[in-house]
RNA sequence: GGCGAGAUAGCAAAAUGGUUAUGCAGCGGAUUGCAAAUCCGCCUAUCCCAGUUCGAUUCUGGGUCUCGCCUCCA
């Protein structure tokens, strides 16, 4: 029985789908101006994660993530760089596409545009006027009347007198309330017609909220089973949704609630710090993806609660890199078994693996695989599972078992790791094409060649002629130089092996 | 100031009212021409002070410290 911490409750509570056997799940996703940065990349995996445990736990599972492609920031960023919102947007979504994908993350079911889904928020604001939830300011701007909605503060265990004790920002004028958010903005003189929507209060574009409200219930109906997203969202935006969609509900008598089950991951922290654009102290997936294995880390994420901080250091990232090797090189060790074998070559990514995870080939009875399913049923538990798959290596390395390899494949592929060539992540070829590069960049002729496969097989000949002539000192000298190149070799019965360090 | 989360060995990170977490690092042994990998064994821990209990790292209270939200934020 999967038991998921729920915000809302503050507590973990034992999961009841609405539906049985069907999950509706909706994620924040990005506001696409900028590459995304780690604290995005632990949220797409984290969110992935949950995604295919759902799954492999038989769920028919319906996953939103939002697209947030119009908003303050992108018309700033768009201004400055004297291009359309529209440009801007949607190179910045190819760019998290390829990010994510990278990361191994399998894509939503859909992943709706905010600016694709103006008339739904509209029809929600007028049913919200309706009912006296909102008003128009003198200003033009349609604002929620918090103070009119008897839940709200429910999910961030705020109280409106608490927050109104706590006010910091200069108020906007014409609200009724403080706390009072805009629903929509209406239309400034500067601002360009592509952001401009007509309304029946006059032009205008939405505010951050509703389009999360809008799409959520158009996708996933008005009542659904979790939602998700970071920590910083709980409040004001996941509490201004739940206003938003529960006071919009359908006028039919039905639930009235909006979300049952309310999901926070943690941040990304540097020094101790939350990562984030403001403080400036963040790192983008890309840049990160230059010196590390993409799986490395979504490993390091994984290895992680997704609701406890998690510090990003290189140090940590190659704790991370020594761990996935251990995993990875008692799969190089065995053949796994045929079935699975077969197909390696063409999933040569960590993305590779289907849309559904193939649970088929796990036996849950078994008891690595029984621990695994018990960590990942308590809040996905995955630092537990983890671990599971090391004992699970040790089970591989002390008892040379194909079916135990298979299992910590067929278990890592849950997680969406270990699905690679272990030779192709051990001798790090996705990093190939980077080094390269990087190395001709610098044109430094001696690293390009030392880091060279050709030139790393014809030293282990070398080596190996020298070994047959009893010239230890020269296979001594030619193993440290290729040490000193970051190469280690492998000797074994049946040759020599080498992989990065 | 209000609200919330957390403090576990050298580092990272789980769990648990009494019994091995796990990974990296370290130490000893096996193996190896030397290594690497692997196996076997070992070492380092539960922020402080009270209380409950036969027994607390785990529960309760107090303290200290850290972090987050209250402003855009994943």
């Amino acid at each position: 029985m999967l038991k998921i911490y729920n915000t809302l409750a503050r507590d973990k509570q034992e999961f009841v789908p609405i539906v049985p056997g069907k999950i509706g799940m909706y994620v924040c996703g990005m506001t696409v101006y900028d590459y995304c940065h780690l604290g995005h990349a632990r949220v797409l995996v984290a969110f992935d994660m949950v995604y295919r445990w759902l799954k492999a736990s038989g769920y028919d599972v319906n996953y939103v993530r939002n697209i947030t492609d119009i908003d303050d920031k992108i018309i700033k960023r768009a201004a400055e760089n004297g291009e359309s919102i529209h440009a801007l947007t949607a190179r910045f979504i190819a760019a998290m596409h390829e990010d994510a994908d990278a990361l191994g993350v399998q894509h939503p079911d859909h992943e709706p545009c905010a600016t694709q889904y103006v008339p739904e928020m509209l029809e929600m604001i007028a049913t919200l006027e309706q009912r006296g939830l909102a008003y128009q300011a003198p200003d033009g701007d349609v604002n929620y009347a918090v103070r009119k909605f008897a839940g709200y503060g429910k999910l961030s265990g705020k109280s409106l007198e608490d927050l109104r004790a706590g006010e910091r920002v200069e108020v906007a004028e014409g609200k009724h309330d403080p706390l009072d958010f805009v629903l929509w903005k209406h239309a400034k003189a500067d601002e360009p017609e592509e952001v401009k929507w007509d309304s029946k209060w006059g032009k205008g574009r939405p505010g951050w909220h509703i389009e999360c409200s809008a799409m959520g219930s158009k996708l996933l109906g008005s009542h659904f089973d979790i939602h998700g997203g970071g920590a910083d969202l709980q409040f004001p935006h996941h509490e201004n949704e739940i206003a938003q969609s529960e006071g919009a509900q359908p006028d039919d008598g039905s639930h009235g609630q909006f979300v049952n089950y309310w999901i926070h991951n943690g941040f990304v922290r540097v020094d101790n710090e939350k990562m984030s654009k403001s403080l400036g102290n963040f790192f983008t997936i890309r840049e990160v993806l230059k010196q590390y294995d993409a799986e490395v880390v979504r490993f390091f994420i994984l290895r992680a609660h997704y609701r406890s901080p998690l510090n990003y250091s290189d140090a940590h990232l190659d704790d991370a890199k020594g761990a996935l090797t251990r995993l990875y090189t008692a799969l190089k060790s065995l053949p796994v078994r045929p079935e699975l074998v077969e197909g390696e070559r063409a999933t040569q990514s960590i993305h590779a693996s289907t849309s559904s995870a193939r649970t088929d080939l796990v036996d849950w009875s078994e008891p690595y695989a029984a621990r695994f399913k018990t960590a990942m049923d308590d809040d996905f538990n995955t630092p537990e599972a983890v671990a599971v798959l090391f004992d699970l290596v040790n089970e591989v390395n002390h008892t040379k078992s194909a079916e135990a390899a298979a299992q910590l494949k067929a278990l890592g592929d849950v997680l969406g790791l270990l699905q690679r060539d272990p030779v192709e992540f051990l001798q790090g070829r996705s990093l190939q094409a980077h080094m390269h590069e990087e190395v001709r960049a610098s044109s430094s002729a001696d690293a390009e060649v030392v880091r060279g496969e050709n030139f790393i097989n014809a030293q282990i000949e070398a080596r190996i002629a020298a070994k047959k002539a009893r010239n230890y000192a020269e296979a001594d000298r030619i193993r440290k130089e290729l040490l000193d190149a970051g190469i280690v070799l492998e000797d074994s019965a049946a040759g020599t092996t080498w992989r990065r360090a």
